[in-house]
DNA sequence: TCAGCCTAATATGTCGACAATTTATGTATT
DNA sequence: AATACATAAATTGTCGACATATTAGGCTGA
Protein backbone atom coordinates (compact mmCIF):
# COMPACT_ATOMS: atom_id res chain seq x y z
CA UNK A 1 0.00 0.00 0.00
CA UNK A 2 2.70 2.42 0.85
CA UNK A 3 5.23 0.89 -1.37
CA UNK A 4 6.37 2.54 -4.62
CA UNK A 5 8.78 4.98 -3.14
CA UNK A 6 6.78 7.96 -1.66
CA UNK A 7 5.69 9.64 -4.95
CA UNK A 8 3.02 8.65 -7.57
CA UNK A 9 5.28 10.57 -10.30
CA UNK A 10 5.26 10.02 -14.17
CA UNK A 11 8.94 9.39 -14.63
CA UNK A 12 10.44 7.15 -11.61
CA UNK A 13 13.85 8.08 -12.95
CA UNK A 14 12.82 12.15 -12.55
CA UNK A 15 14.19 11.79 -8.56
CA UNK A 16 16.75 14.18 -8.04
CA UNK A 17 20.08 13.95 -6.93
CA UNK A 18 19.48 15.73 -3.46
CA UNK A 19 15.83 13.61 -2.57
CA UNK A 20 17.91 10.33 -2.76
CA UNK A 21 21.14 12.36 -0.41
CA UNK A 22 18.17 13.43 1.59
CA UNK A 23 16.88 9.51 2.10
CA UNK A 24 20.48 8.44 2.18
CA UNK A 25 21.45 10.57 5.32
CA UNK A 26 18.62 10.18 7.11
CA UNK A 27 18.80 6.58 7.26
CA UNK A 28 22.42 6.92 8.37
CA UNK A 29 21.48 9.46 11.00
CA UNK A 30 18.46 7.46 12.41
CA UNK A 31 20.18 4.06 12.42
CA UNK A 32 23.29 5.70 13.86
CA UNK A 33 25.95 5.04 11.24
CA UNK A 34 26.64 9.06 11.72
CA UNK A 35 27.28 9.18 15.52
CA UNK A 36 24.45 11.44 17.18
CA UNK A 37 25.85 15.07 17.82
CA UNK A 38 28.94 14.10 15.24
CA UNK A 39 30.01 17.14 13.44
CA UNK A 40 28.74 16.85 9.26
CA UNK A 41 32.26 17.49 7.15
CA UNK A 42 30.59 19.23 3.85
CA UNK A 43 33.74 18.72 1.70
CA UNK A 44 34.51 15.23 3.33
CA UNK A 45 30.17 13.80 2.95
CA UNK A 46 30.34 15.48 -0.43
CA UNK A 47 33.25 13.46 -1.45
CA UNK A 48 32.27 10.10 0.22
CA UNK A 49 28.76 10.12 -1.73
CA UNK A 50 30.29 11.69 -4.87
CA UNK A 51 28.12 14.65 -5.07
CA UNK A 52 28.73 18.59 -5.20
CA UNK A 53 28.36 20.59 -1.93
CA UNK A 54 25.65 22.37 -3.29
CA UNK A 55 23.40 19.41 -3.51
CA UNK A 56 24.61 18.52 -0.09
CA UNK A 57 23.65 21.51 1.34
CA UNK A 58 19.93 21.60 -0.06
CA UNK A 59 19.93 18.05 1.66
CA UNK A 60 21.43 18.82 4.57
CA UNK A 61 18.49 21.58 4.95
CA UNK A 62 15.99 18.90 4.56
CA UNK A 63 17.48 17.36 7.56
CA UNK A 64 17.43 20.43 9.51
CA UNK A 65 13.91 20.80 9.06
CA UNK A 66 13.05 17.37 10.28
CA UNK A 67 15.19 18.42 13.21
CA UNK A 68 17.69 15.74 12.56
CA UNK A 69 20.55 18.12 12.53
CA UNK A 70 21.05 21.70 13.94
CA UNK A 71 23.34 23.80 12.11
CA UNK A 72 25.10 27.26 13.31
CA UNK A 73 26.12 29.91 10.45
CA UNK A 74 29.55 29.64 9.85
CA UNK A 75 30.03 27.04 11.69
CA UNK A 76 28.41 24.04 10.38
CA UNK A 77 26.32 21.12 11.09
CA UNK A 78 25.83 18.52 14.05
CA UNK A 79 23.69 15.21 13.87
CA UNK A 80 21.24 15.98 16.80
CA UNK A 81 22.42 14.50 20.63
CA UNK A 82 19.14 12.46 22.09
CA UNK A 83 18.05 13.58 25.11
CA UNK A 84 15.90 12.32 28.07
CA UNK A 85 14.29 15.42 27.67
CA UNK A 86 13.63 15.95 23.87
CA UNK A 87 12.15 12.26 24.30
CA UNK A 88 9.28 12.84 26.74
CA UNK A 89 8.89 16.20 24.85
CA UNK A 90 8.41 13.95 21.60
CA UNK A 91 5.99 11.89 23.44
CA UNK A 92 3.48 14.72 24.51
CA UNK A 93 3.25 15.79 20.82
CA UNK A 94 2.87 12.51 20.07
CA UNK A 95 -0.17 12.17 22.33
CA UNK A 96 -1.41 15.18 21.16
CA UNK A 97 -1.21 14.92 17.96
CA UNK A 98 -2.11 10.75 17.46
CA UNK A 99 -5.05 11.62 20.12
CA UNK A 100 -6.67 13.94 17.19
CA UNK A 101 -5.62 11.50 14.72
CA UNK A 102 -7.24 8.96 16.34
CA UNK A 103 -10.71 11.06 16.86
CA UNK A 104 -10.51 11.88 13.54
CA UNK A 105 -10.08 8.53 12.38
CA UNK A 106 -13.11 7.58 14.00
CA UNK A 107 -15.11 10.10 11.93
CA UNK A 108 -13.47 9.89 8.45
CA UNK A 109 -12.29 5.93 8.01
CA UNK A 110 -14.21 4.24 5.46
CA UNK A 111 -15.98 0.65 6.78
CA UNK A 112 -13.34 -1.06 4.54
CA UNK A 113 -9.71 0.22 6.38
CA UNK A 114 -11.53 -0.32 9.61
CA UNK A 115 -12.26 -4.00 7.91
CA UNK A 116 -8.44 -4.02 7.22
CA UNK A 117 -7.42 -2.54 10.04
CA UNK A 118 -9.39 -5.38 12.45
CA UNK A 119 -7.49 -7.96 9.95
CA UNK A 120 -4.37 -6.63 10.59
CA UNK A 121 -4.76 -6.67 14.61
CA UNK A 122 -5.72 -10.16 14.41
CA UNK A 123 -2.65 -11.20 12.51
CA UNK A 124 -0.43 -9.44 15.39
CA UNK A 125 -2.03 -11.13 18.03
CA UNK A 126 -1.48 -14.78 15.92
CA UNK A 127 2.01 -13.20 15.92
CA UNK A 128 2.36 -12.50 19.92
CA UNK A 129 0.43 -16.13 20.40
CA UNK A 130 2.91 -17.92 18.16
CA UNK A 131 6.54 -16.41 18.62
CA UNK A 132 6.07 -14.34 21.79
CA UNK A 133 9.26 -12.35 22.44
CA UNK A 134 9.59 -11.54 18.51
CA UNK A 135 10.59 -7.92 19.48
CA UNK A 136 10.67 -6.49 15.94
CA UNK A 137 7.40 -7.63 14.61
CA UNK A 138 5.81 -6.07 17.39
CA UNK A 139 7.49 -2.98 17.47
CA UNK A 140 6.88 -3.09 13.20
CA UNK A 141 2.89 -4.37 14.32
CA UNK A 142 3.21 -1.18 16.54
CA UNK A 143 3.87 1.38 13.91
CA UNK A 144 1.82 -0.21 11.69
CA UNK A 145 -0.87 0.11 13.56
CA UNK A 146 -0.48 3.56 14.14
CA UNK A 147 0.31 4.55 10.95
CA UNK A 148 -2.95 3.57 9.65
CA UNK A 149 -4.71 5.19 12.04
CA UNK A 150 -3.18 8.41 11.44
CA UNK A 151 -4.07 8.07 7.74
CA UNK A 152 -7.39 7.09 8.59
CA UNK A 153 -7.61 10.64 10.23
CA UNK A 154 -7.51 12.05 6.53
CA UNK A 155 -5.89 15.07 7.79
CA UNK A 156 -3.01 15.48 5.36
CA UNK A 157 -1.17 18.16 7.50
CA UNK A 158 -1.55 16.25 10.20
CA UNK A 159 -0.41 13.24 8.35
CA UNK A 160 2.96 15.00 6.99
CA UNK A 161 3.58 15.90 10.63
CA UNK A 162 3.46 12.41 12.26
CA UNK A 163 4.81 10.57 9.28
CA UNK A 164 6.86 12.70 7.84
CA UNK A 165 8.80 14.63 10.63
CA UNK A 166 7.68 13.30 13.90
CA UNK A 167 7.90 9.55 12.62
CA UNK A 168 11.87 9.13 11.62
CA UNK A 169 13.26 11.47 15.30
CA UNK A 170 11.06 8.60 16.93
CA UNK A 171 12.76 5.68 14.90
CA UNK A 172 16.58 7.44 15.81
CA UNK A 173 15.64 7.17 19.50
CA UNK A 174 14.71 3.53 19.17
CA UNK A 175 17.65 2.60 17.24
CA UNK A 176 19.94 4.73 19.76
CA UNK A 177 18.75 4.44 23.13
CA UNK A 178 17.09 0.49 21.96
CA UNK A 179 13.81 0.51 23.16
CA UNK A 180 12.52 -2.86 22.67
CA UNK A 181 8.83 -3.06 23.90
CA UNK A 182 8.32 -5.33 26.28
CA UNK A 183 4.40 -5.19 26.82
CA UNK A 184 3.56 -6.52 23.83
CA UNK A 185 0.64 -8.16 25.27
CA UNK A 186 -0.82 -5.02 27.11
CA UNK A 187 0.10 -2.93 23.28
CA UNK A 188 -1.99 -5.31 21.25
CA UNK A 189 -5.17 -5.20 23.99
CA UNK A 190 -4.68 -1.14 23.90
CA UNK A 191 -4.93 -1.42 20.55
CA UNK A 192 -7.67 -3.53 20.63
CA UNK A 193 -9.73 -1.07 22.53
CA UNK A 194 -8.82 2.21 20.39
CA UNK A 195 -9.80 -0.24 17.55
CA UNK A 196 -13.30 -1.13 19.13
CA UNK A 197 -14.04 2.35 19.62
CA UNK A 198 -13.19 3.60 16.11
CA UNK A 199 -15.97 0.56 14.95
CA UNK A 200 -18.42 1.80 17.62
CA UNK A 201 -17.40 5.81 15.62
CA UNK A 202 -17.08 7.48 18.63
CA UNK A 203 -14.19 9.88 18.30
CA UNK A 204 -13.91 11.20 22.10
CA UNK A 205 -13.36 7.53 23.15
CA UNK A 206 -10.79 7.12 20.45
CA UNK A 207 -8.78 9.96 21.19
CA UNK A 208 -9.25 9.28 24.88
CA UNK A 209 -8.07 5.66 24.45
CA UNK A 210 -4.67 6.66 22.07
CA UNK A 211 -3.89 8.85 24.28
CA UNK A 212 -3.77 6.30 27.60
CA UNK A 213 -2.14 4.15 24.92
CA UNK A 214 0.73 6.79 24.20
CA UNK A 215 1.18 7.70 28.08
CA UNK A 216 1.05 4.11 29.07
CA UNK A 217 4.04 3.55 26.48
CA UNK A 218 5.45 6.43 27.46
CA UNK A 219 5.81 5.03 30.79
CA UNK A 220 7.42 2.04 30.02
CA UNK A 221 9.99 4.15 28.09
CA UNK A 222 10.92 5.96 31.11
CA UNK A 223 10.98 2.45 33.33
CA UNK A 224 12.94 0.90 30.87
CA UNK A 225 15.68 4.01 30.53
CA UNK A 226 15.96 4.35 34.35
CA UNK A 227 17.13 0.82 34.38
CA UNK A 228 20.27 1.76 32.47
CA UNK B 1 10.95 39.53 25.21
CA UNK B 2 10.93 38.27 21.28
CA UNK B 3 12.83 41.04 19.74
CA UNK B 4 16.47 40.60 18.98
CA UNK B 5 15.75 38.82 16.05
CA UNK B 6 15.44 35.24 16.86
CA UNK B 7 19.03 34.81 17.64
CA UNK B 8 21.34 35.04 20.51
CA UNK B 9 24.58 34.96 18.98
CA UNK B 10 27.68 36.87 20.09
CA UNK B 11 27.45 38.29 16.26
CA UNK B 12 24.58 40.16 14.55
CA UNK B 13 26.40 40.58 11.36
CA UNK B 14 26.96 36.78 11.14
CA UNK B 15 23.11 36.26 9.85
CA UNK B 16 23.79 34.62 6.54
CA UNK B 17 22.27 36.08 3.16
CA UNK B 18 19.89 33.20 2.67
CA UNK B 19 18.38 33.74 6.46
CA UNK B 20 17.99 37.50 5.36
CA UNK B 21 16.33 36.08 1.90
CA UNK B 22 14.11 33.67 3.77
CA UNK B 23 12.45 35.66 6.19
CA UNK B 24 11.59 38.36 3.43
CA UNK B 25 9.93 35.90 0.99
CA UNK B 26 8.29 34.40 3.96
CA UNK B 27 7.38 38.07 4.66
CA UNK B 28 6.10 38.57 1.21
CA UNK B 29 4.24 35.19 1.05
CA UNK B 30 2.33 35.34 3.66
CA UNK B 31 1.30 39.04 3.09
CA UNK B 32 0.40 38.47 -0.45
CA UNK B 33 3.13 40.25 -2.22
CA UNK B 34 3.96 37.17 -4.09
CA UNK B 35 0.17 35.62 -5.03
CA UNK B 36 -0.78 32.04 -3.43
CA UNK B 37 -0.82 29.53 -6.19
CA UNK B 38 1.93 31.78 -8.18
CA UNK B 39 5.15 30.16 -9.84
CA UNK B 40 8.84 31.15 -8.11
CA UNK B 41 10.35 32.14 -10.95
CA UNK B 42 14.37 31.24 -9.50
CA UNK B 43 16.06 33.52 -12.37
CA UNK B 44 13.84 35.84 -11.75
CA UNK B 45 13.83 36.23 -8.16
CA UNK B 46 17.33 36.27 -7.82
CA UNK B 47 17.79 39.17 -10.10
CA UNK B 48 15.27 40.96 -8.04
CA UNK B 49 16.96 40.57 -4.90
CA UNK B 50 20.62 40.34 -6.55
CA UNK B 51 21.52 36.90 -4.95
CA UNK B 52 22.53 34.33 -6.50
CA UNK B 53 20.33 30.95 -7.60
CA UNK B 54 22.04 28.61 -4.70
CA UNK B 55 21.25 31.11 -2.14
CA UNK B 56 17.51 31.69 -3.20
CA UNK B 57 17.55 28.46 -3.84
CA UNK B 58 18.25 27.17 -0.17
CA UNK B 59 15.58 29.93 1.10
CA UNK B 60 12.77 28.13 -1.04
CA UNK B 61 14.13 24.61 0.65
CA UNK B 62 13.08 26.26 3.93
CA UNK B 63 9.71 27.71 2.65
CA UNK B 64 8.76 24.45 1.61
CA UNK B 65 9.63 22.75 4.74
CA UNK B 66 7.02 25.55 5.80
CA UNK B 67 4.38 24.58 3.76
CA UNK B 68 4.42 28.11 2.71
CA UNK B 69 5.59 26.58 -1.01
CA UNK B 70 5.10 23.40 -3.21
CA UNK B 71 7.88 22.07 -5.52
CA UNK B 72 8.09 19.37 -8.18
CA UNK B 73 11.39 18.26 -9.29
CA UNK B 74 12.48 19.78 -12.40
CA UNK B 75 9.00 22.00 -12.75
CA UNK B 76 9.72 24.30 -10.08
CA UNK B 77 8.01 25.63 -6.96
CA UNK B 78 4.57 27.54 -6.87
CA UNK B 79 3.05 29.30 -3.72
CA UNK B 80 1.20 27.65 -1.88
CA UNK B 81 -3.08 27.76 -2.70
CA UNK B 82 -4.97 28.50 0.24
CA UNK B 83 -8.44 26.18 0.91
CA UNK B 84 -11.10 26.32 3.31
CA UNK B 85 -10.55 22.37 4.31
CA UNK B 86 -6.28 22.97 4.64
CA UNK B 87 -7.37 25.92 6.67
CA UNK B 88 -9.88 23.32 8.81
CA UNK B 89 -6.98 21.27 9.12
CA UNK B 90 -4.46 23.53 10.75
CA UNK B 91 -7.22 24.36 13.66
CA UNK B 92 -7.47 20.69 14.07
CA UNK B 93 -3.57 20.54 14.58
CA UNK B 94 -3.77 23.52 16.52
CA UNK B 95 -6.52 22.77 18.62
CA UNK B 96 -4.63 19.43 19.42
CA UNK B 97 -1.36 20.93 20.10
CA UNK B 98 -2.56 24.28 21.90
CA UNK B 99 -4.11 22.29 24.06
CA UNK B 100 -1.08 20.59 25.11
CA UNK B 101 -0.06 23.59 25.49
CA UNK B 102 -2.13 24.89 27.99
CA UNK B 103 -1.99 21.75 29.84
CA UNK B 104 1.41 21.99 30.31
CA UNK B 105 1.88 25.88 30.97
CA UNK B 106 -0.50 24.78 34.12
CA UNK B 107 2.19 22.42 35.44
CA UNK B 108 5.29 24.37 34.14
CA UNK B 109 5.06 28.63 34.22
CA UNK B 110 6.67 30.11 36.57
CA UNK B 111 4.64 32.23 38.59
CA UNK B 112 5.64 35.68 37.53
CA UNK B 113 5.36 34.60 34.04
CA UNK B 114 2.07 33.83 35.17
CA UNK B 115 1.15 37.21 37.24
CA UNK B 116 3.03 39.43 34.10
CA UNK B 117 0.49 37.14 31.42
CA UNK B 118 -2.62 38.58 34.03
CA UNK B 119 -1.22 41.70 33.38
CA UNK B 120 -1.45 41.70 29.78
CA UNK B 121 -4.97 39.91 30.02
CA UNK B 122 -5.63 43.49 31.94
CA UNK B 123 -4.51 45.73 29.30
CA UNK B 124 -6.49 43.50 26.25
CA UNK B 125 -9.38 44.32 28.62
CA UNK B 126 -8.96 47.92 29.18
CA UNK B 127 -8.30 48.49 25.12
CA UNK B 128 -11.53 46.65 24.45
CA UNK B 129 -13.46 48.60 26.56
CA UNK B 130 -11.71 51.95 25.55
CA UNK B 131 -11.05 51.44 21.41
CA UNK B 132 -14.26 48.90 20.77
CA UNK B 133 -13.54 47.56 17.31
CA UNK B 134 -10.27 47.88 16.68
CA UNK B 135 -9.54 44.48 14.89
CA UNK B 136 -5.80 45.05 14.98
CA UNK B 137 -5.05 45.36 18.51
CA UNK B 138 -7.82 42.71 19.47
CA UNK B 139 -5.54 39.76 16.65
CA UNK B 140 -2.69 41.39 17.83
CA UNK B 141 -3.38 40.35 21.48
CA UNK B 142 -5.01 37.25 21.09
CA UNK B 143 -1.54 36.16 19.34
CA UNK B 144 0.44 37.77 22.12
CA UNK B 145 -1.65 35.42 24.95
CA UNK B 146 -1.49 32.45 22.63
CA UNK B 147 2.34 32.75 22.30
CA UNK B 148 3.14 33.66 26.05
CA UNK B 149 1.01 30.18 26.72
CA UNK B 150 2.49 27.72 24.08
CA UNK B 151 6.42 29.63 25.83
CA UNK B 152 4.96 28.67 29.12
CA UNK B 153 4.40 25.12 28.17
CA UNK B 154 8.75 25.19 28.21
CA UNK B 155 8.80 22.18 25.59
CA UNK B 156 11.11 23.37 22.77
CA UNK B 157 9.93 20.95 20.35
CA UNK B 158 6.41 22.31 20.57
CA UNK B 159 7.08 25.54 20.85
CA UNK B 160 8.93 25.78 17.40
CA UNK B 161 6.58 23.43 15.75
CA UNK B 162 3.22 25.99 16.89
CA UNK B 163 5.40 29.59 16.88
CA UNK B 164 7.98 28.60 13.27
CA UNK B 165 5.74 26.57 11.37
CA UNK B 166 2.35 26.87 11.89
CA UNK B 167 2.60 30.34 12.94
CA UNK B 168 3.27 32.01 9.56
CA UNK B 169 0.65 29.72 8.10
CA UNK B 170 -2.36 31.20 9.79
CA UNK B 171 -0.85 34.54 9.32
CA UNK B 172 -1.21 33.81 5.53
CA UNK B 173 -4.84 32.68 5.81
CA UNK B 174 -5.23 35.77 7.92
CA UNK B 175 -3.93 38.00 5.51
CA UNK B 176 -5.64 36.36 2.48
CA UNK B 177 -9.18 35.68 4.11
CA UNK B 178 -9.31 38.65 5.68
CA UNK B 179 -10.41 37.29 8.93
CA UNK B 180 -11.22 40.01 10.96
CA UNK B 181 -12.51 38.63 14.82
CA UNK B 182 -15.65 40.36 15.61
CA UNK B 183 -16.10 38.25 18.66
CA UNK B 184 -12.92 39.93 20.57
CA UNK B 185 -15.37 40.36 24.32
CA UNK B 186 -15.94 36.31 24.15
CA UNK B 187 -12.46 35.89 23.20
CA UNK B 188 -11.31 38.13 26.20
CA UNK B 189 -13.97 36.01 28.62
CA UNK B 190 -12.02 32.73 27.14
CA UNK B 191 -8.59 33.69 27.77
CA UNK B 192 -9.54 34.60 31.43
CA UNK B 193 -11.26 31.37 32.28
CA UNK B 194 -8.05 29.77 30.26
CA UNK B 195 -5.43 31.91 32.74
CA UNK B 196 -7.72 31.19 36.09
CA UNK B 197 -7.08 27.52 35.16
CA UNK B 198 -3.34 28.09 35.07
CA UNK B 199 -3.90 30.29 38.44
CA UNK B 200 -5.18 27.32 39.81
CA UNK B 201 -2.75 24.99 37.86
CA UNK B 202 -5.33 23.14 36.53
CA UNK B 203 -3.84 21.21 33.70
CA UNK B 204 -6.92 19.04 32.74
CA UNK B 205 -8.90 22.65 32.52
CA UNK B 206 -6.57 24.30 30.88
CA UNK B 207 -6.42 22.24 28.47
CA UNK B 208 -10.24 21.64 28.22
CA UNK B 209 -10.75 25.80 27.80
CA UNK B 210 -7.72 25.89 25.24
CA UNK B 211 -9.27 23.70 23.19
CA UNK B 212 -13.01 25.14 23.50
CA UNK B 213 -11.59 28.20 22.89
CA UNK B 214 -9.75 27.24 19.92
CA UNK B 215 -12.86 25.05 18.18
CA UNK B 216 -15.32 28.32 18.68
CA UNK B 217 -12.55 30.54 17.19
CA UNK B 218 -12.78 27.89 14.35
CA UNK B 219 -16.79 28.28 13.97
CA UNK B 220 -16.44 31.76 14.14
CA UNK B 221 -14.01 31.60 11.05
CA UNK B 222 -16.47 29.37 9.27
CA UNK B 223 -19.43 31.72 9.85
CA UNK B 224 -17.18 34.65 8.68
CA UNK B 225 -16.18 32.39 5.48
CA UNK B 226 -19.83 31.11 4.56
CA UNK B 227 -20.74 34.76 4.58
CA UNK B 228 -18.12 35.37 1.61
C1' DT C 1 -8.24 25.03 -38.68
C1' DC C 2 -6.28 21.87 -35.78
C1' DA C 3 -3.32 18.03 -34.18
C1' DG C 4 1.23 16.48 -33.90
C1' DC C 5 6.07 16.84 -34.24
C1' DC C 6 10.54 19.28 -34.38
C1' DT C 7 13.38 22.95 -32.84
C1' DA C 8 14.54 26.94 -29.99
C1' DA C 9 14.26 29.11 -25.68
C1' DT C 10 13.82 29.02 -20.95
C1' DA C 11 13.99 26.91 -16.31
C1' DT C 12 15.71 23.66 -13.03
C1' DG C 13 19.55 20.48 -11.36
C1' DT C 14 24.36 20.08 -10.55
C1' DC C 15 28.98 21.41 -10.41
C1' DG C 16 33.56 23.75 -9.50
C1' DA C 17 35.73 27.98 -7.95
C1' DC C 18 36.27 32.17 -5.25
C1' DA C 19 35.27 34.98 -0.89
C1' DA C 20 34.70 35.28 3.93
C1' DT C 21 34.84 33.22 8.35
C1' DT C 22 36.32 30.00 11.62
C1' DT C 23 39.68 26.80 13.45
C1' DA C 24 44.33 25.13 13.86
C1' DT C 25 49.28 26.11 14.15
C1' DG C 26 53.21 28.35 15.55
C1' DT C 27 55.78 32.11 17.52
C1' DA C 28 56.96 35.50 20.81
C1' DT C 29 56.66 37.62 25.29
C1' DT C 30 56.20 37.56 30.30
C1' DA D 1 55.31 26.97 30.94
C1' DA D 2 51.35 29.55 29.82
C1' DT D 3 48.98 33.25 27.53
C1' DA D 4 48.35 36.17 23.75
C1' DC D 5 48.87 37.30 19.19
C1' DA D 6 49.77 36.54 14.26
C1' DT D 7 49.68 33.56 10.47
C1' DA D 8 48.24 29.44 7.87
C1' DA D 9 44.93 25.90 6.87
C1' DA D 10 40.43 24.35 6.48
C1' DT D 11 35.45 25.07 6.39
C1' DT D 12 31.31 27.45 5.27
C1' DG D 13 28.88 30.99 2.32
C1' DT D 14 28.15 32.66 -2.22
C1' DC D 15 28.57 32.91 -7.01
C1' DG D 16 28.62 31.98 -12.15
C1' DA D 17 28.54 28.40 -15.62
C1' DC D 18 27.35 24.00 -17.67
C1' DA D 19 24.10 19.82 -18.11
C1' DT D 20 19.59 18.29 -18.39
C1' DA D 21 14.65 18.64 -18.48
C1' DT D 22 10.58 21.30 -19.52
C1' DT D 23 7.99 24.70 -21.95
C1' DA D 24 7.07 27.70 -25.96
C1' DG D 25 6.79 28.48 -30.77
C1' DG D 26 6.64 27.42 -35.41
C1' DC D 27 6.21 24.21 -39.13
C1' DT D 28 4.08 20.43 -41.60
C1' DG D 29 0.38 17.67 -43.02
C1' DA D 30 -4.20 16.17 -42.98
Amino acid sequence: MQNQSTSNNTDPVSITLTDRLFDTLQRAIVEGEIAPGSKISEPELARQHGVSRGSLREAIGRLEARKLVERKPNIGARVVTLSYEQLIEIFQIREALEGMAARLAAQNMSDQEIEELQVLLEEHGQQIEEQQGQAYFQKQGDLDFHYRIVQGSKNHHLIGLLCDDLYHLLRMYRYQFGMRSRRSRQAYDEHHYLLNAIVARDPEMAELLMRQHIRSSRRNVERMLLEN
